[in-house]
DNA sequence: TGAATAGTGTCTCTAAGACATTATTAT
DNA sequence: ATAATAATGTCTTAGAGACACTATTCA
């Protein structure tokens, strides 16, 4: 049987229906605390549940494509640094059918954190409060950034939640994440608040500032912050995240 | 419209048929170089190439699962350190239709890897030359463990063998994995030769025993291994990988 | 001038690399 | 004894942490 002649005969159903989705991390820094957007489900299933804004796979649609469009639907957002988490498959996660999750993690900017958390799209942005407890990580917390009580999310978005900081803060120190949380232009301890946040723990400032400059990846703008009501710190770019 | 009904009316084909399989790489030492074993390919599509065992993922089947079912089916083998890699789902990889695969990194003890290499299942040991350039990783170049010419593999498998021995690199100092590759019992120099040899770089002795026996996951057997001409090794075993 | 933070100099401490030395086995 | 490798002691070196000190701005 020639190849053409076999791929006229395949059955697809032959090994059971199922769907992929994926669904989009988006964290970023409220207040100077790990948070994430999300989104309330106003169809079925868990209809009136906060979740992870996610979307269908299209036939002919890239995964990374796919987590991109949704990016780009559910909160307006596009360039940001997107990248693929794990892939949940449990059989009874969601209650529709059998649906195969591909976990991606979207990065903001503070402004744009902040800007999409209030754009009218309906995202709500939730102060993630971890419990450092060492690396195996564990699950996360979550409370409504506006004040209001902890929040509980639908399917299993609490997991992929969990990974995506552990994913992070895994990250953090060898590999430029950190400038994807961060403004264009930006001043060292700006960079080592956010490594502090994500962290969840204190860092050595000459320690942390020679490790930064020695890797390279930083220009200064020759710049400096204004608006301060003392020395203004130097503003650096990133140049090879 | 309570969530039954909606359930009830869901149509499972909006969004376009697609499949999933799994794909896993079953990585090993032979002659002290790292190996993958390999299936030729007796069905279409490329049919007569070599290919990572696979298959598809059952309709009530957890991910993981899947793997370990295809670990039995094809290599014979049960209780491996097998974990997930990463999902490839460019919608041209396969020529059937859209299939997305799941791949899965499984390690092999010595002896189980040369072993599931002559058990007759047609599993080729395949020779993995990695080009150590940096840390970015790079196409890999595959060749017979008998002795024959280059290997190459069919659909992206490539791509995703690569994407292991990175994995496996990245995970080697910190994690454990390395005792996935050795015998129950082993001395502290075959776990240095397996590190060297997935890292592809000479370690320092005195520091690499100090590291290992300080992290306190080796625990001396008090035996010490048999048939050397020489002061013969302590055998350590592993307590907490 | 005082307050506040930026940025740096320097000492200590830890851990890795280098290298030599001792230990233990078979022949 | 000799050969071969295991196992360890020690010196050096690189980098992180601690801490204090200087620098620069605004009020």
């Amino acid at each position: 049987m020639s190849e053409d002649a076999f791929l006229a005969t395949y059955d697809p159903d032959a090994y059971g229906r199922l769907a992929l989705t994926v669904d989009v991390v988006l964290l970023g820094l409220r207040d100077g605390r790990p948070a994430a957007l999300l989104l309330k489900r106003d169809e079925h299933p868990q209809a009136g549940h906060w979740a992870l804004p996610g979307g269908f796979v299209g036939v002919a649609e890239t995964l990374d494509a796919a987590a991109g469009r949704v990016l780009r639907e559910k909160a307006g957002l596009s360039g940001l640094h997107l990248e693929q988490l794990y892939t949940f498959g449990a059989p009874g996660r969601d209650p529709r059918m059998r649906i195969v999750s591909v976990a991606y993690l979207a990065l903001l900017p503070e402004a744009a954190f902040t800007a999409a958390g209030r754009n009218g799209a309906g995202l709500l942005p939730a102060i993630i409060d971890v419990p450092w407890a060492g690396e195996a990580g564990g699950p996360v917390a979550l409370r409504d950034a506006a004040g209001g009580g902890p929040l509980t999310l639908a399917f299993d978005h609490a997991d992929i939640l969990a990974l995506a900081m552990l994913r992070l803060r895994g990250k953090l120190d060898y590999s430029g994440v950190g400038f994807a949380l961060l403004p264009e232009r930006f001043t060292l301890r700006q960079l080592q608040d956010v490594h502090e946040t994500i962290l969840g723990t204190p860092l050595n400032k000459p320690a942390f500032r020679r490790r930064m400059l020695d890797r390279g990846w930083l220009e200064p703008t020759g710049a400096r912050e204004a608006g301060t009501s003392f020395r203004p710190p130097e503003l650096y770019r990133c140049r090879k995240p």
